[in-house]
DNA sequence: CATCTGATTGTTCTT
DNA sequence: AAGAACAATCAGATG
């Protein structure tokens, strides 16, 4: 039973209701390539937490409900244990721009053909130049 | 074979 | 400003 909902699933936030995660229509990434979007503190978390969790529970494979027990001890911690999490995803941001670029770079070199654009107001990432500052921190 | 689904929250994007 | 879409995941399920 895939394509029903026959509950409201209502869990928490009563936001997402119907989109659930991805919209009807999209089946496979059109661009070759698009940068995904950086996972948030609460991903970085998980990709923790799904380590143990496995370890915990090697019977349990449901992606449903590692996530629950993320989420909920996600609410349990404190900002002080999300403080690694989100200092990671802090980060994510930079890096994030940075594949962007490239990203648009390569669009705008190569592949440039009878599009127009209206004007640069919006959509225009590469706009600093891109300061060539790797920096590795380890704590 | 390819895509979708489940379930969490957060971020980014779009309008 | 507010809502919509999508990010990982993993194995099953469906077209």
């Amino acid at each position: 039973m895939k394509g029903g909902e026959s509950k409201a699933e209502a869990t928490s936030t009563d936001s997402r209701l119907k989109t659930r995660g991805r919209k009807p229509g999209k089946k496979t990434k059109k661009d070759p390539n698009q940068p995904k979007r950086p996972p948030s503190a609460f991903f970085v978390f998980l990709e923790d937490f799904r380590k143990e969790f496995n370890l915990a529970n090697p019977n349990n494979k449901s992606v449903a409900t590692v996530g629950k027990a993320a989420g909920a001890k996600w609410k349990s911690m404190t900002e002080d244990d999300k403080a690694p999490y989100v200092a990671k995803a802090e980060s994510r941001k930079t890096e994030y721009l940075k594949t962007m670029q490239q990203y648009n770079m390569k669009l705008a070199s190569g592949t440039n053909r009878g599009e127009e654009d209206d004007s640069d107001k919006s959509k225009s990432e590469v706009d600093e130049a891109v300061s060539d500052e790797e920096e590795e921190g380890d704590d």
